[in-house]
DNA sequence: ACGATTATGTGAATACTTCATGACACCGGC
DNA sequence: GCCGGTGTCATGAAGTATTCACATAATCGT
């Protein structure tokens, strides 16, 4: 599942430097010339973050924020703002207007990235190839491996999804609709019980380690990871 | 496999110190004294690193720079800056997104040499000679050997590859379409399934020593060099 | 407290997908 | 033409996903 990033720039220069190094480091890349072409690339297929440059000709990248922002499909989009200079940046009414982070050019490649990673963690933490730990269970993406007590689990795809999802929002009920949406994907057509027999092969699978105990259903809601037992 | 570099320097002294240096140790080594010659000459053939030096007559650097990573069969070549000094280093480092490191004049031939095996292992750790070890299992790029405790295996050009890229990016899943990238080269047209027959041609190689247990299918993601077995 | 009602757990059947494998055709070099 | 290396395909095997039917458990109104 590889992350998938807009970069909405009207400079060719950058616009190809930074969809170099986005697509170095493994991350899918769409690019739009100006507001009206990213917005309607938008509407086709949702990335995972919005690179937005500030200055742009036609429609400026604070209305194209506005409007990803007033659309109920887009909304949850983060969207990283480029500004030319340090000043401008203080011009901006804020990140009020739905920026989740801002970049000020000249910046290296490194922050870039730096400040993609920390967006997407704080956004959607599975979409980060970062190795992720609870209560004994480690799963790491990179590798595509799970362990519970330090011990390799046997997960189907599906499994594993589940677990990383899991884990990466701890303490948090989900229900069965929002999971086919984080794990399946949006348009899929499964049934909602559907869910009930992957938890218990997940908890199927956790349970020579006694961490089965984790998966919680909670009744009428959903299902939830928590390291406090109930 | 010898690694080619490309030395674009204006100064005759450098240039030849460099040249001698490179050659030295085992690289071949080209040579520009400005961009547009330098441009010309990646046309032709492409090298694995190019050693850019920031001040040059009429094209700058940067510009040079700039030009391969917007040209897409030059893109992923390794760029290496040389700065006349210090203070300049930063002012680049801001500009220019595209160099993967940065040498200040004076530099000694130890940290020179230092700093491109640094990049191409960061950039294509199969590029470089270095043998690489992993559970029993010896490759040797330089005499283009294999070895699986201790006996050479049989391996055809493209299980060779294969091995190499596993082995210098172990316990790592990669797809398919990322295989085909990086042991055949991006703009080959090959269907995916085709790498499995190349999986098993790899296994069956290591099987009489039992090494094709490393090579593991991660069903649904693609394949995994690991020594962590299952 | 009781049964009715609703939600979840579970095992098994079935439909799918993905992968391994062997056979074979192709291609360039000798 | 032979040969090693390579890419493609067909087929069967293995592994997963989804659904269903029914068991079990929690909740609610009376």
């Amino acid at each position: 599942m590889s992350t998938a990033i807009l970069v909405v720039e009207d400079e060719p220069g950058i616009q190809e430097v930074l969809k170099f190094n986005l697509a170095q480091h493994g991350y899918e890349v769409g690019v739009a010339s100006d507001g009206e072409s990213a917005l309607s690339l938008l509407r086709g297929a949702m990335p995972d973050l919005v690179l937005l440059d500030w200055m742009l000709p036609g429609m400026s990248g604070i209305e194209v924020a506005r409007r990803i922002r007033n659309d109920a499909r887009l909304k949850a989009i983060p969207i990283i703002m480029l500004t030319a200079r340090a000043e401008e940046r203080d011009k901006v009414q804020g990140l009020d207007l739905g920026a989740d982070d801002y970049i000020t050019k000249p910046f290296s490649p490194h922050e870039l990235l730096a400040r993609i990673k920390a967006v997407l963690r704080r956004r959607a933490p599975e979409l980060t190839d970062d190795p992720v730990e609870a209560a004994g269970l480690r799963l790491d993406p990179v590798s595509h491996r799970a362990f519970a007590s330090g011990k390799a689990l046997d997960l189907g795809p599906t499994e594993f999804r589940l677990l990383h999802f899991f884990m990466t929002h701890p303490e948090r009920v989900y229900s069965r609709a929002q999971l086919l949406d984080q794990c399946w994907g949006d348009h899929v057509f499964v049934e909602e019980r559907t869910i009930d027999v992957h938890i218990r092969r997940l908890r199927g699978a956790l349970e020579t380690s006694g961490h089965d105990r984790l998966i919680q259903t909670v009744r009428g809601a959903g299902y939830r990871l928590s390291t406090t037992l109930n």
